[in-house]
DNA sequence: TAATCCATTTACGCTCACGTCAACCTCGTA
DNA sequence: TACGAGGTTGACGTGAGCGTAAATGGATTA
């Protein structure tokens, strides 16, 4: 029941991005989908794996962090003390990281906020008089 | 009082980029020092404008789209209604993407979380038993 | 005056993340 | 059998965002 399976181009078209993509990331060893002859297999994992990829970049991570924490994440019940140290670092290198993109969006958006209450005055004074 | 000014190297060791990177953003519009001879001088509209593009690269917007943002800010006093429908489709765009920004840190967050507990477990039994 | 430091422009180089052919295979269908 | 729709592997192209000389120009300092 699990057995689900994925041609790239469903893929592709499902998650809207090109076949290329889909290739590029398999070469840079993000997603290693199965093959019949040699038509690649997708299953379900490769298509988490995939929603995991677009999520990273669109939070910025380059396909090389992402597949850190791929490996990261995939090595973890095998691997020693000092990878596992490393592995701690990563993590919470990234979340420091994600703490800051947070208050970096709260500005942001204030920022947003109030261009948006001028163009919204603006407007309305383009409408309330008509001398242009 | 407000005439405080920076060289470039002043900007570029404040904020950790490189003399190149400040002089790249000019070259794509984002900042326009005035000059003493052929020497550029900074004043402190130019060291917000420096904070802002960090941000903004920080939160994964490319240097044309913090260009966009910055004319917009720049002429929306004196703007046709036209031009203010679509800064305020921008404008929105961007709130759309920082708020599936968030939803995708919060996972990401999570995400995270679990794999440091499961890295602080490998690690407690690595201490534990001592047959490595 | 020479050297040193900080600045400048010009320009080519490089990495990342794909786009875009080209040439080929393989399967089902007309 | 021919062919069209999908798939494959190269391989070169491209735009963004700088890195990295190389050559030059004032200013200060020895």
């Amino acid at each position: 029941m699990n057995d689900k399976t994925y041609s790239i181009s469903n893929l592709a078209k499902e998650f809207d991005i090109t076949t290329r993509s889909i290739r590029f990331y398999e070469d840079q060893g993000l997603v290693y989908p199965s093959r019949r002859g040699q038509t690649r297999i997708y299953s379900k994992r490769d298509r988490v794996r995939l929603m995991l990829i677009l999520r990273g970049k669109r939070l910025g991570f380059s396909l090389a962090e992402i597949r850190e924490l791929f490996d990261l994440y995939d090595a973890s019940p095998t691997n020693s003390e000092a990878q596992l140290k490393r592995m701690l670092n990563i993590i919470q290198d990234k979340n420091a990281a994600l703490e800051q993109q947070i208050k970096d969006i709260a500005i942001v958006k204030l920022e947003l906020e109030t261009a948006e209450q001028r163009c919204l005055l603006a407007l309305e004074s383009h409408q309330t008089s008509d001398a242009s």
